[in-house]
DNA sequence: GGTTTAATTGGAATTGTTCTTGATAAGGAA
DNA sequence: TTCCTTATCAAGAACAATTCCAATTAAACC
């Protein structure tokens, strides 16, 4: 099965084994995901990525996250119906997402176990990515008594 | 940690449970849910739904499926971008999605193993639910050489 | 430098979902 | 029953996230 393994080459040389260019836009946009250990949206990449080139524009942000995720560069992560986040880890690892504040950790494989070993793979299926995702209440929230994110205030 | 059981009671039980009632449409789009082993998206079920219940309106479909959704007698499933899609199995499992023709297929668990014996939990953490999903080509498309389902044609 | 093709921009369009408002129906009390 | 209270519904408007489009700009190669 073919994980996420970080690639050995630069992302300049992972692009252009694509037939692809690394422009100054992808570059930003790579640099302002690599920058930080966290799961921004395109968004807040865009929010990011403009105190470096101040004319990007959305679309563009979108279409480098998309291209930097197909080589393989970030991974996409949609936990739930909002917009989608990027992250930046490449290692095998699944993510935690605190219910009540938002935030998504990640979490480190345990060496030796490995997600197909839990499931009952039906022999013919081709694997070619797994995500694991865990929910509940992160260390902060677990002791206080918040509300759910979403959860309307009367 | 809470599993999603299926719960001992009668769909019934369960939403009067939480202080509310057991309209038509909730059991319309219950049942229309129940009656196949698949992962419909809210669009699929308001089709189905309509043939019981032809005055039946999108919004109520969507607002019953976050209300079976809440009650635990469903489960939401948000596996990529897309429409979210909606599962009536509530055993423990967990789901592969087909890149190339968008099926969803359940994957029963190994006895004996478990999700959180594969990763580092911190602690600290309050975990309430989990999710796992696989990705790749199903027995269908593994063996025939399609495109990607939203890939675009010249 | 010129040519070719990919990439970017900005705005419009699309998709999926949620919100709003007035009408309807359920469940309990009289 | 009938009335009353409250939840729920329908229809369409509104919304958020993302994608599409057409015209311009920039890369890479000759």
């Amino acid at each position: 099965m073919k994980t996420n393994l970080p690639p050995t080459n630069s992302p300049e040389e992972t692009i252009h084994g694509r037939g692809l260019r690394m422009t100054g836009q992808r570059r930003a946009v790579y640099d302002a995901l690599m920058g930080r250990r966290d799961h921004p949206t395109a968004v807040e990449v865009f929010t990011r990525v403009r105190g470096q080139l101040p004319s990007i524009s959305l679309a563009t942000v979108y279409n480098c996250l998309e291209t930097l995720s197909t080589c393989g560069l970030v991974k996409t992560v949609n936990l739930e119906r909002g917009p989608a986040r990027y992250c930046p880890n490449l290692e095998e690892h699944a993510h935690f997402h605190c219910e009540h504040c938002g935030t998504v950790l990640d979490l480190p494989l345990r060496t030796r176990r490995h997600p197909q070993d839990v499931w009952e793979l039906p022999e013919n299926l081709s694997i070619t990515h797994h995500e694991v995702a865990f929910r509940g209440a992160c260390p902060k929230c677990a002791t206080t008594n918040h509300q759910t994110k979403n959860e309307k205030h009367k």
